[in-house]
DNA sequence: ATTAAAAACTGGTCTGACCAGTGTCCAGTG
DNA sequence: CACTGGACACTGGTCAGACCAGTTTTTAAT
């Protein structure tokens, strides 16, 4: 195996294992070159490695740094091998809304099929609460009646690939209900598509509910996709010097 | 930003977006570096990047390849978080091969619409790779060949996805091929659906490939339930020490 | 035609130089 | 005294050319 591949191995393991904190200060490529006794090339390259795994975040001037490894581990679903896919390429965002539309459609299909009259008193009381609310914090209640259907669909396989991907898209981009909401028009049609699905569901239209939840998630993608035209940031990247305060930990001064 | 990551960047766009298929080989680093007008360095720095996100491969004397996409990552013994959902549930399969109807529908639809003459190549390739097997021991064209239409959609998720629920399947399942090939009349009509698939993907037919590709799925699946009826088993309950050549996906040598 | 050596690729490493940001520190200024 | 400015000593970023080490192709001798 290449050099610069065992070294990036080794400060891998070495930040991992706890040696290294986040954010803090790695040896100067000149001085961990020395100190290894190879190239300063090998040792960049070694670093590059590690920046395109983001295991580190190099800043000119001032060195390379341990990056904040990723807060997962809460009892939200894996962060998942995927999440590298995203950095830096938002149109991975629309290749997700591409299949959650496909998804989607079919719980819905399958909810207006299957649904058990428990089932859809869940889904009533999720989707009133939805009506009820706020519309500015309506985040929740928008996720919880997707939910609701998803989960009518009595296919635990759908369930857990579409909450997969909408974990994936929470980390991604901001709420789209928080996002398209303001806009008083696209507000009330995102309100009649849920009523249509609701309805659909309801009165058992498999075709109907399919057909509605597709359109609905399309809808949303399509509207993000102008608001980005528009200027307005739909995706977080993740930013350099997004990863602050820990730095005062670092420097004594 | 530094030129090295404009040159990773950029060279990720290209793959990603369908410019260069998995497997392909890249340019030599001595022509990236003419060609961009760069010196070395920093292409082998752009390259180390992409190697540590796992797009590219690179061998010694050889040269740099696009990895297949979702190659492993969370590979190796990793149980999955999916899999205890089949714990004594062969319903599951079933639920899952409904999901798969859906998504192998869309990636057959995205592949009509999107494939590239390399990735027709790869397909034909595939294809006739699948013909010319014999019948007995066709579990690995048959999955080269889907795999094939699958990364033709160029949706990364989707490709994603797919693959997760093929692996699930893989663990619970005798390869549907090694089952239902035996019998000459279903082995025909498999043959045919491929066929059919293949035509509408190279063809540029969408609607087809979709339908196509749907009922393919859903043949096999019920193919599978009535077997089951007639007392074969097609469940195989994982077992410990078992877990199967996850490598599946790796190519090329 | 077969085979073995040679040449022409490929990536991997080294060296030493210079450019470009960042921070420090000290002299000269008000 | 406080403050500003600039030299200097860091940091990473890029470049050039050389050579080593695998792989493939071409060539030449059998």
């Amino acid at each position: 195996m290449a050099i610069s591949q065992e070294i990036s191995y080794r400060l891998e393991r070495l930040i991992l294992d706890g040696g290294l904190a986040p954010g803090q200060k790695i040896p100067s490529e000149r001085q961990l070159a020395a100190r290894l006794s190879v190239s300063r090339a090998v040792i960049r390259e070694a670093l590059h490695e590690l920046q395109g795994r983001g295991v580190i975040e190099t800043r000119h001037g001032k060195g390379s740094f341990v990056a904040s490894i990723v807060p997962n581990t809460d009892a939200m679903g894996e962060p998942g091998p995927l999440m590298h896919l995203f950095e830096g390429h938002p149109r991975t965002l629309y290749d997700l809304l591409e299949v959650r539309e496909q998804l989607e459609g079919q719980a819905a299909f399958l909810a207006a099929q299957r649904a058990t009259s428990i089932d859809k008193h869940r889904i009533t009381k999720a989707f009133k609460a939805l009506e009820d609310t706020d519309p500015l914090s309506n985040a929740r209640p928008d996720h919880g009646f997707h939910l609701a259907i998803v989960e009518a669909s009595h296919n635990p396989v759908l369930v857990h690939v579409l909450n997969s991907l909408k974990n994936m898209m929470l980390m991604t981009v901001q709420a789209s209900v928080a996002n398209l909401n303001p806009r008083e028009e696209m507000r009330k049609k995102i309100v009649r598509q849920h009523r249509q699905l609701y309805e659909a569901v309801m009165e058992g239209k498999p075709a109907v509910a399919q057909k509605v939840a597709t359109a609905h998630v399309r809808f949303v993608s399509e509207a993000m996709r102008n608001m980005e035209k528009e200027g307005s940031k739909v995706i977080r990247m993740p930013v350099p010097g997004d990863i602050p305060a820990r730095d005062s930990l670092q420097n004594p001064h």
